[in-house]
DNA sequence: CAAAACTACTTGTATATACAAGTTATCTAT
DNA sequence: ATAGATAACTTGTATATACAAGTAGTTTTG
């Protein structure tokens, strides 16, 4: 799929090595001078698949040493960009529960990102939905989709507003947004931060008013460059704190 | 400071011109042929010091238009597993204090993470540093490391206690680690919670007690695969909020 | 007038090469 | 035997160049 350019072959390859378990954790990776003489390219080649792997975090360097395997942890808890369901729903009952459905408004001013003219002016479609873990409510999500025009369906343009006509495909709004417009989640910039909950947030959360709460600004980039999805997360960590690694 | 290599400066010059407003949020920069002139060096290079900002989210590039300022975000990239003053020291006027110096103790039990009997009879060696950014205490850093035998020097067996001896170099406790028992940090796992400060963590840190503080609980994976770094740090995100992205 | 072709500019990928700098093991002189 | 030099390897930085591919504006053509 990938191979018109050689550096995403090279890229692919060691990934599916990796992947695999034939190169294993701490292992060393054949050398640049090695790779560039098997794949008939030159370092400049090699090194940019290389960086794509470090940038993924499946391998590191190190100068004079080599280029090694790291452990085969890369599943990133809730601060990756999977959805909700898909990373927590694997070890715990997950379930979310949306509290307001999918609906037009104007986007709130001042926003917690800057916003482009056409985001603007075209407003967004605002949901908002509360997450559980075994039966405790642990997450409250603001999601923003600015309405913008999309191809739904070849030669029929449409917004994203029609979103606001059906439920979510199996619950999960990335599984939507791509079956629907094919839009796919392809990263995220967050902003973490600890606040007080407030009383619309700690009634959904079950908790007191003035208890720390974690807060969380997101901007979801899509496969759509220019077209962004943001949230908000009010997370409760008394009982389940977020994780991550790299 | 970082003039040993042309794109360090070309980094530091950009980096600079974007932070003191000169480029503005949206607007492009020069091409890297017009850089390339300018600094009388190649596209290679000038690339090179783009992808620098690019993976620190300073700017991104449009394939056929150019390469532009991003929105500025100002915050702390903290979740990375990059040192404090290697991440925060290149944007802001980050500095150390070390208000406990490396010293031998046992691990508190419980501890938050389940230690090997091999850690927890060695012990560790405990210490405290308070972070600074814009001379703003933004962290409390809380570090333990386990106290197991390590090649200091060819046939020269010692333990990491060994550190107490002498200050941290260039005030960073990675860099020292590399360069006394070449021990390279590779990787973190981490988990992050909202929770009040106590007197202890207030009064470093700035703030009044049972406000919200973010609460990261890290187990740092280095080159020397069963040799982990313990630390819980207290952060105050009431002006940096703690930043990453994927 | 509108569509197509052209042009100039941008970033993306690639070759070929060189030397610097860090690591490791071996060899050598004391 | 130990310390120091050396050699062979690694990744890091750099030059010089070429063509591909995306963008945007201008010119040509129908």
């Amino acid at each position: 799929m990938n191979k018109d350019f050689i550096y995403k072959q090279v890229y692919q390859d060691l990934k599916g090595s990796i992947l695999s378990g034939q190169y294993k954790t701490g292992q060393k990776l054949p050398s640049e001078n090695e790779l560039k003489t098997i794949y008939k390219t030159t370092r400049v080649t090699i090194r940019q698949a290389f960086d794509e792997l470090i940038k993924e975090g499946f391998i590191y360097k190190e100068h004079g040493k080599g280029t090694f395997v790291k452990s085969e942890t890369r599943s990133l808890g809730l601060l990756s960009f999977k959805g909700f369901s898909e990373v927590v729903g694997e070890e715990y009952n997950a379930h979310s529960k949306v509290i307001i459905q999918p609906q037009v408004r104007r986007f709130p001013t001042p926003f917690f990102y800057e916003l482009s003219p056409t985001e603007v002016k075209y407003g967004c479609v605002y949901l908002e939905r509360l997450r559980f873990a075994d039966e405790t409510p642990v997450m409250l999500e603001q999601t923003y989709l600015p309405n913008i025009e999309v191809i739904s369906s070849p030669n029929n343009l449409s917004r994203i507003d029609s979103l606001t006509e059906d439920t979510l495909i199996g619950g999960s709004l990335f599984k939507t947004l791509h079956t629907k417009f094919s839009i796919e989640v392809i990263g995220l910039e967050q902003a973490i931060k600890a606040i007080e909950s407030e009383k619309y947030t700690a009634n959904f959360l079950k908790m007191k008013t003035k208890k720390p709460l974690l807060y969380i600004e997101r901007r979801y980039l899509t496969s759509r460059s220019s077209f962004y999805i943001y949230s908000t997360l009010y997370c409760n960590t008394d009982k389940y704190a977020i994780s991550s690694s790299f």
